[in-house]
DNA sequence: TCAAAGGTAGAAAAAGTTTCGTACGAAACA
DNA sequence: TGTTTCGTACGAAACTTTTTCTACCTTTGA
């Protein structure tokens, strides 16, 4: 296994994340169960959920328990590391790296509420203690 | 054309991407001047960078000055528009929206320098007086 | 002038991703 | 038992993105 795929094992592809959405907001499930979810967003086939979701198995991505005739498909990586990661990737390919750029875009931005703000501010607060 | 079409055009592909990243960091740029600063970072021929651009100026997402043999290719939209549009739907998918969910990971992450979190101390700062 | 080097363009192949059709097994139940 | 419903598996089709091949034009310089 060269770098590449590596890389790609930790980079789901768009409608990947979407299904990883859904089961890091409900916890583990069974296709239906997140092919309902994402009906409210999309049309979607069911057995193209089923599809993908035994690619993500065969990834790694998932994991699955088969015990039952529903499987119940489960994240296998830690959500905050696949986010951490994707985040990281961002940064660097967006703003070369520097977080304090994008924390300036953000800030700049007009959708980042008045509630953000504050609880950007406690938290560097709360870091500053530390 | 519709909504999916006008956001399709605002979101390059990844390969789309390095070219931008490129031409925002140079600025207009020969294809041989872009192929050059990608083959820093990979393998890549330089008929498919070609390729890439002509598609992007067909898009519109790249515009082009033909008056020379050596066509001279320039980023057609703001780059920080693009930026910034970018960034809402990263936090949108991946933090649901909320900004200060993705400054947390952010901020807990090692990657973020002394030098990042002061200049964010600062931003608030500045921002707190305005 | 002619060959070599370097440029563009377009078609098509290749690779990657997403969607769908169909087959078939297991459970539920009249 | 038979039929309906709900599940998985798998292959192929459709679509998107990336890469390559080839043709041909322009500039340069021996």
């Amino acid at each position: 296994m060269n770098i590449k795929d590596q890389n790609k094992q930790l980079e789901p592809t768009k409608s990947e994340l979407e299904i990883l959405q859904v089961l890091w907001e409900k916890g583990p499930s069974t296709v239906r169960e997140v092919n309902n979810e994402l009906l409210k967003q999309k049309d979607v086939n069911y057995t193209t959920t089923l599809k993908l979701m035994q690619i993500m198995a065969d990834k790694g991505i998932l994991a699955r328990d088969e015990s039952q005739m529903k499987h119940i498909y489960l994240v296998a990586e830690d959500e905050q590391k696949t986010k951490e990661h994707l985040l990281d990737k961002f940064v660097d390919s967006m703003y070369k790296g520097s977080a304090s750029k994008l924390v300036m875009q953000l800030l700049g931005n007009k959708k980042t509420s008045e509630e953000d703000l504050k609880a950007i501010k406690e938290m560097l607060n709360k870091l500053e203690k530390e």
